[in-house]
DNA sequence: CTCGTGGATACTGTATACAGTATTCAGCCT
DNA sequence: AGGCTGAATACTGTATACAGTATCCACGAG
């Protein structure tokens, strides 16, 4: 039999919703000001509310929207403290995973993930979200190269709030080169095969990325 | 005036319905056999499908349930691959919070880790779930400590799991006494001022949990 | 008896209808 | 004019109705 299985992919309304939500947010089309109203959503995509609502109620709850006080859900806005608690949570994930990747000893693994990282920050005038999307490959390939599907989870869960709170669009005046060129030094800490010195390498390297972020946010201000 | 606001406390039914699965998971009264349907549950709890279907959904995303073939929802399974994953995304979660503290170096906030545990440790007659539940309440208070929501949040987000898993079940024949009487010395480490030691410390002691964990699986195998 | 076929069944997903509540605004009273 | 009051409005939350699809079972053909 030449035929396959139509994988049907149980795809919901709901689903939908949520990426093109999702999506909007990240292309600047909702805004802080934008109240996102239930029928009106639903009014707008040409469907009934209950699946608006579930992607709303969904987007809730992950931390990127708020109910506004007079109906409707907000973008939630993030703080300089939520910032860096952000910064540490990735930290601890992306640190976790070096170190497992250390422990692992993959050569052949590593040698995937400079040929990526090549590939990836390859860029020819980059915008700043091509250089989020970039920055967020890479970093999640050494993720999935890891190969531990909960730390995976939450590191989609750090980016994808990230993204919800336009958290690099303060970067925008950062020097954007200086801080796509050195994730092939992180291999090679890998590479060597301590485990700390690893871990050390990618707190060091997120916490750059932190004080980028940040004076990124002072000069705009 | 001395009066309140009335904080309203926005409860949604699916809300409670959520809460309620919860519960009975934990309580065993939803076991691996059994299968949940939307129609089924709000008859019995005297509610419309909607809320319901919305608690059973957002339990699948949390990777709680998922939807049986021949439909209905039923308890996700896990691998002993999986148990090591969610080790590994403690260590990371846990060891960072432990480094945070270490960082921000203030007795107070040890002292009263400490009167805590020696509180919540001192437990006659114990089952297993109160084991859990006593271990689960000492751990989670090093992470408010700690104060990082995001950290916070994906703690129990793994608790959550561990325990929809029925995770403990397994440890019913393990020594379960061993496992509950060094936290003071975690305490101890982080209030060394060593950031490195502290994360070392707790990375150990849920390796401990872990291998204790094993044992127990392989004991009642 | 076995296998294939058709229909009943059991569920989910989506739409719509209904109810309750907070917010807003216009009109009245002072 | 300013502030209080009440109705209209704008939303959400919940219930119900409808549609589609996969599963299961019984029946008939080989």
């Amino acid at each position: 039999m030449a035929l396959h299985s139509i994988t049907t992919q149980r795809r919901r309304l709901a689903d939908e919703v949520y990426d093109q939500l999702v999506q909007a947010i990240m292309d600047r089309e909702i805004g802080p000001d934008d109240r996102l109203v239930q029928e009106k959503l639903a009014a707008e995509l040409d469907i009934s509310r209950t699946p608006v609502r579930e992607a709303l109620l969904r987007l809730e709850k992950e931390g990127v929207l708020h109910l506004a006080n007079s109906g409707g859900f907000r973008l939630a806005k993030i703080s300089e403290e939520e910032t860096l608690e952000l910064y540490q949570a990735r930290a601890a994930i992306e640190g976790q995973a070096a170190r497992i990747l250390t422990a692992r000893n993959d050569p052949e693994e590593l040698e995937r993930l400079r040929v990526l990282i090549r590939q990836t920050e390859d860029l020819k005038d980059p915008t700043t979200r091509d250089y989020f999307i970039a920055n967020r490959t890479i970093h999640r390939a050494f993720m999935e190269a890891a190969g531990n599907r909960f730390l995976l989870e939450m590191f989609d869960m750090i980016w994808g709030r990230a993204m919800a709170f336009h958290l690099f669009a303060a970067i925008e005046n950062a020097d954007i080169s200086k801080s796509l060129g050195n994730h092939i030094e992180l291999v090679d800490v890998i590479a060597t095969g301590d485990r700390g010195a690893a871990l050390e390498a990618f707190t060091d390297h997120i916490q750059e990325g932190f004080e980028l972020h940040l004076t990124g946010i002072r000069r705009s201000a």
